[in-house]
DNA sequence: CGAGTGTGTTACCGGTCAGTAACATCAGTT
DNA sequence: AACTGATGTTACTGACCGGTAACACACTCG
């Protein structure tokens, strides 16, 4: 239709219809699936919404449910690369990288959209055993959970898996509360209360300090 | 078909074929909702689940929304009267409420079916603001958290709006994570974890002890 | 130029969805 | 027996779903 030439393709605004089809599918896949939930949104909407059509994206994913797979895998590599942004930054210092994150999750607690964790929504939304998304979801959850706990183990906190229990449920809890309520719920005082956590939680030694 | 007759409606087994298939369609929409999700699950599965059909589900539910906004009041009612429950066996006892209703939680949490909140599942269902069911949610969310706070502000404790917080947020967590890892996640040792919160957290005095 | 590749377009398939119309059946009441 | 009300049965609508076939177009590389 209108889509005559673009020499360049330089920054466009809105679903980036320069970028290959492949990425606006998944651009648009993320953004629908997470706005209004996985089986709500249907590929003919996805493929639309990606300035693209049905044909293609199932040339790019064979089926809808490992489109939806891949759509969680992202979301989960981009939460594992929050965490190594964090060691980057404060490298060997753990109890450091906990507080930023803490910090982190505060400030977006109340921005993001308030449709909280897409990989609890879809564990929610996908209870099948064995739908492709379910291995994504708990490996992540496991991974996330098993990250804090070395975290705290490492910033000395004596008995840390059980802090690390504490910091995992309570962001679960708000992040799927958030739906509930909205933002007028006690989720968006998480962020205070991890950061509390932190700091009244008892610590044995501190392992070390580069 | 082999529906004969059958001259005193005593307990039958399975899915109750004696009572009014109101209650019935009632009791297949919360078994069918609650395992497998709403929007998954067609009106003629709930009709044929309830050993009724479809024209007889919409004389008593003028919708499907309707429906669902009625299975949600039905279990927030059931929570709520656990409450009272509590209360009639712990009269102006408030601590002794809130450890009978940790009990009772730590007991649920692993045998529920593992498929967390309904309400909660519902919220992340259902995004939309207008339907029906989003009221009946966040009206049970809010006034679920209050009675946690007003429990603990008769307990004695301290801030007893922060330990409001941690309490239906750990909650919250556990419920909704036990469906991303199963029985083997952190939500299984909530239980524990709000005993020690409820055995730890300072309390300044107690209220009135009857 | 021709071949190959990726993409767009249209139409279609079988299935399911929520919801309704029309009619048959059964029970209880008077 | 006649009426009444709740229920069962069948068939249907219109819309949507995930997924595919067939063909046309554009672009790049040789």
């Amino acid at each position: 239709m209108s889509r005559e030439k673009i020499p360049s393709e330089s920054a466009i605004s809105g679903s980036t219809p320069a970028s290959p089809p492949r990425e606006r599918i998944l651009a648009a896949a993320r953004a629908l699936f997470y706005a209004r939930g996985i089986r709500a949104v249907g590929v003919d909407e996805i493929a639309a919404a990606a300035q693209t059509n049905k044909m293609t994206l199932y040339r790019h994913f064979e089926s809808k449910d490992l489109l939806v797979a891949k759509y969680l895998r992202g979301l989960a590599q981009e939460a594992d690369s929050v965490w190594s942004e964090l060691a980057r930054s404060h490298p060997g210092d753990a109890l450091a990288q906990l507080h930023g994150w803490v910090e982190r999750i505060g400030s977006h607690m109340a921005d993001c959209g308030n449709r909280g964790c897409a990989l609890a929504n879809a564990a929610v939304e996908i209870p099948e055993k064995g739908h492709p998304a379910r291995a994504v979801i708990e490996a992540h959850k496991t991974h996330q959970r098993e990250h804090i706990a070395t975290l705290c183990r490492e910033a000395g906190y004596r008995d840390p898996e059980r802090l690390a229990d504490e910091i995992f449920l309570l962001l679960e809890g708000a992040r799927v509360n958030m739906q509930s309520v909205g933002p007028g719920g006690p989720g968006t005082r998480v962020g205070e209360m991890l950061c509390a956590l932190l700091h009244t939680s008892p610590r044995a030694a501190v392992a070390q300090s580069a």
